[in-house]
DNA sequence: GGGGACTATAATGCATGCATTAAAATTTCG
DNA sequence: CGAAATTTTAATGCATGCATTATAGTCCCC
């Protein structure tokens, strides 16, 4: 049985809780009140608020509270070129090592279901899939501080992914690119696969960009 | 005059601590111990030793203290292989936007003092001097999350580059090639630029391979 | 009524105390 | 003499208290 400490629980909780929206924005809530709420003293929700605020996740302003860190048309575009570069980089490797069929099957998978969503319209369900198959990119990479880095802005990114989410195009797309770069990967030709997921990527960033105003963000 | 927080400092002095390799590998520092050393409480060097340990510097080992984070042959050769990715996407980005006069010249600097350190046989200017020149790629991209990311890893590779320098050869190739680069750079080649850096980075990623049991490293 | 000074409230940053518990030291026993 | 058991030591995780100080509210004066 393991042992929880209770910064670990706050710091899960919290974080939690911040991705999914928990705080509305601009709002600043105060330590007293989190540890009140938490049910523990400040000292591990402190140890909480440091991590979370290193994470890139919350602000910590003083007398004020801590506050979800809003995300500017110029971060969102930012965090998609990063990760753009992280997941190219992966494709590329990806290509170039031989994967094993399990591996090869996981990535197949994501992409199918990515295609039932899209054709039963269950675009909650393509979103998961979708996530899950750059999750997959990314993890099959063998350099775990790359994975690390890069699964970080990867839940970033799904933040502002799910708030595009209603105002996107069928994302056709995405479900050919992907499963071009899977092909790519199957057959060992590392260039095309980040040509293929580079202009993907590209052309995500641009329509992101241009959907922005749309949920309420300035364009970056 | 700006408010000197308590855990600020310590995270200033101990991080400078751990980069200078101050603490000897494989030792533990209690808590109580570092709060004494330091003249403070151990509420702000909780603080501190918390971000330390998510830099991924230290390890917090309960009931034991701090450590400093020994890096492996695979995490030498993963960071290298991350910074590289990442330093290529900068000299692409570098390469396609147009830098001022001011940006070239700095980077121009930068080679300049590489090479009066080389003519003067003293690596240690002309280590300053190429941790500069990386530095200075990175900065003049203007992705924020980008050069947050990349200027954390090249400080951990500043780490291992120290204790693989009195095992190179002189490194006249390092001041040929990021010449090279800057000079993709300033004529707008992009592709010269990567492919430049890339391979000058794959070069030092082997390199460092084969120096690394010289520096009492497994190689990874 | 409005603006400025003053008071009150309350949050933070830090110190300290304490219970728990792991590691070390000591003792006991085969 | 060596190993197991027991005592001692001490570090951590957390709670709490306090001084400082920023914010908000109040009062006074115009």
């Amino acid at each position: 049985m393991k042992k929880l400490l209770q910064a670990d629980k706050a710091y899960d909780i919290l974080r939690e809780r911040v991705i999914s929206a928990h705080y509305p924005p601009a709002v600043t809530v105060s330590e007293p009140e989190l540890a009140n709420d938490l049910g523990m003293s400040r000292t591990p929700l402190r140890e909480a608020l440091v991590r979370l605020e290193h994470d890139g996740l919350i602000e910590l302003i003083p007398r004020r509270g801590m506050r979800v860190k809003e995300l500017s048309g110029r971060d969102i575009r930012e965090i998609s070129e990063l990760l753009a570069c992280l997941e190219c980089e992966a494709a590329e490797r990806l290509a170039s090592r031989r994967l094993s069929a399990e591996e090869l099957g996981r990535l197949d998978a994501a992409i199918a279901a990515m295609d039932e969503g899209l054709e039963s319209d269950d675009m909650v369900k393509w979103s998961q899939a979708d996530y899950q198959f750059h999750r997959l990119l990314i993890e099959l990479h063998t350099n775990r501080h790359l994975v690390e880095v890069a699964l970080g802005y990867l839940e970033k990114a799904h933040r502002f992914r799910l708030l595009a989410a209603p105002f996107r195009a069928r994302p056709v797309y995405s479900n050919v690119n992907h499963a071009a770069v899977v092909e790519a990967i199957r057959r060992g030709d590392p260039q095309s696969a980040v040509d293929i997921h580079r202009a993907h990527k590209r052309r995500w960033t641009r329509e992101l960009n241009d959907l922005m105003p749309q949920f309420g963000v300035e364009r970056g």
